[in-house]
DNA sequence: ATTTTATGCGTTAACGATAACGCGATTTTA
DNA sequence: TAAAATCGCGTTATCGTTAACGCATAAAAT
């Protein structure tokens, strides 16, 4: 392994000047900068990592911003651990991670959750900017570096980085598996119809989602009709509740049903419950929810859709890091693959981080 | 952050001694353990892994004994990509890591390669052991630890870990998908029949696939003729060839094509050459090769299924270095996710290694 | 009773990169 | 012309951990 001793020597100078000239710090002639830059080349120069990480005295602090772990159905929940699990090893490191969780329903929890982030001794943030107005305008004044997860704002040029996903194709994506779902013997009603369950919360990505799939069941099946559902309140009672009523006033059953979150799961309950000519209707959803996949096993539920929020939430923080701790280039946007997950994969699934 | 220095002072010893209690290295009293036992859970001592890697003077070194990378259809050189992306940031750390190639199809190649493994100053091997037979005296021998990639041999009870795929499993997966792709119409025929195209070479994971698939059909569709086609050469011309064969003593086509590996895209190009009626016939196989991605795209390949190589590559290393580096807990099996990629989600998986 | 051996510690020099500091020699400014 | 600034470089302490070495005191072996 080449070190910068070998590089001096090589030249006939002093490591001192070696580093000087790598990291342009003035003090130097162009003459032995160049003789330096060919030395690391022809010796293969790579800097040690654990020497440049040891010598570094200061740690590194990021800041995460994002909602309580409850809200969106858990979803927040499964991001923390990703986050949780890249800041055990950046503690090995002597660097630290710090989480400011908001409420997504309220402006000034947000604002709050985001100046605390910002105030301190901090180098970087993950934020997921669920309200994007009320969040621009600390993001647009910090000079610090941030990425951005679940929710892009493209115009904030200072953006280092977004992570997130592409709800509409996923939606269209539903869509697909939807239309292969749906089979003569489904449609065999008079009015054939698709039941879409609108989550509570005006979400960017459940409006997505939702668009996504519409315009993909309509290009594909005009012939379906497409029946929107409007759910109030994320608990599995109500869920059951709106399900019944629009059981009472359409007694034919709906030749597939799409659910544009977990929600999926209390859907998935009430036709468990209901019995099985009910859970022989297609049903499609999003997200793995640990603890909940056995209506997936048994069938109820036909296709989940997940973009893995635990690893969304680990590369966050291992890009700030590569950024700013390795000045790494990172890329600037990174999408998540759209995993299909049905009875007979959904047990590769689970627990996975980084791969 | 604390350090053993911390340690040392809150119990009144010196470091010399906390290393000791720490590494089991002897010379000291039980008493004095276990107040730095205590100490360190008080204050919360966590190991600073650049100090420790930049002490270790020794550079750990790493075999991988693959095949060649154009071997099954270039499945190999996705696997050694992400053994190199690896190997990049085990550099980093002056470490290194050497592959030993081989020719699956000879057995003097294979035992050349892991016997030139194992003789060099190695501390670790990534092994893929395609041919079980020929391996196996020599992986019993050695005391270095190993970990197997791709074909298990569980009863290697010295084996550190594996990391793979359920052959099988994936097998039915693509029969669940196949009974969704097969409707009425596809169906028209008078003697509906799926086709199997069996690639060339004996493979233990093409011979699972192909039963889980056989079993699936049989169990949903048991109306459906399969027929298998056996491909000897591992070439676009021969696979074209003998399809134009079946087809000239076949002229009904069939209402499914199932190939259990990445010659899948030959078959693709076949269809594409005959034509719109050709194309919309249902076809499922396996790995994203990059470059080909079209076939997908298009539709003509209607599912694709893959266990992403590249990150089976990259995560073998890192466990190696886990293991053996950073003395960490590893899991003794990681299977990897069955993805299910389409042409709604394909653009979402290429160049994935971490995510 | 003397020599070994064992026990329980403290001290210290690395590992490679970093950056503050110092020091002549030249150039610029007052 | 003297003082000040700049240039180009060398020297050195430091980060936290490791492990070799040393050194008393006590126990065991001769």
């Amino acid at each position: 392994m080449t070190t910068m001793k070998d590089i001096a020597e090589a030249v006939g100078i002093s490591i001192g000047t070696v580093d000087r000239i790598i990291h342009h710090r003035g003090r130097y002639s162009e003459k032995t900068a160049e003789q330096v830059r060919k030395a690391m080349k022809d010796l293969n120069y790579i800097p040690n990592i654990h020497a440049r990480g040891l010598k570094q005295t200061k740690k590194h602090i990021f800041s995460v911003v994002i909602p309580h772990r409850d809200q969106d159905g858990g979803y927040w929940r499964l991001v923390e651990e990703g986050v949780l699990k890249a800041t055990d090893e950046l503690v090995s490191f002597g660097d630290d991670v710090r989480i400011f969780p908001f409420d997504r329903y309220t402006s000034a929890s947000c604002i709050e959750a985001l100046s605390g982030a910002l105030s301190s001794d901090v180098e970087g943030l993950l934020v997921a900017p669920c309200r994007p107005n009320d969040m621009r305008g600390l993001l647009e004044q910090t000079d610090l570096p941030y990425i951005l997860i679940d929710t892009d704002i493209p115009d904030l040029k200072r953006r280092t980085a977004y992570i997130g996903q592409e709800s509409r194709q996923s939606g269209i994506l539903s869509g697909k598996l939807m239309s292969l779902l749906i089979t003569d013997k489904t449609t065999g009603g008079k009015e054939p119809y698709v039941l879409i369950v609108d989550p509570p919360g005006s979400n960017y990505h459940l409006y997505n989602r939702i668009e996504g799939f519409r315009y993909f069941m309509g290009a594909i099946m005009p012939e379906i009709k497409l029946i929107t559902i409007k759910a109030e309140i994320d608990d599995e009672y109500h869920f059951h509740n709106i399900l019944e009523e629009f059981h009472v006033n359409n007694t034919q059953l709906p030749c597939g049903i799409f659910a544009a979150n977990s929600s999926v799961y209390y859907i998935a309950s009430f036709l468990e419950k209901k019995g099985d000519e009910y859970t022989s209707v297609p049903l499609i959803g999003y997200d793995i929810i640990p603890g909940k996949e056995s209506a997936v096993e048994k069938g109820t539920i036909d296709f989940i859709l997940t973009q893995q929020p635990e690893v969304q939430g680990y590369r966050g923080i291992i890009m700030l890091y590569d950024h700013i701790v390795l000045k790494k280039e990172i890329s600037k946007e990174v999408i998540m693959p759209l995993n299909i997950i049905t009875r007979e994969n959904i047990h590769t699934f689970t627990g996975i981080i980084t791969g």
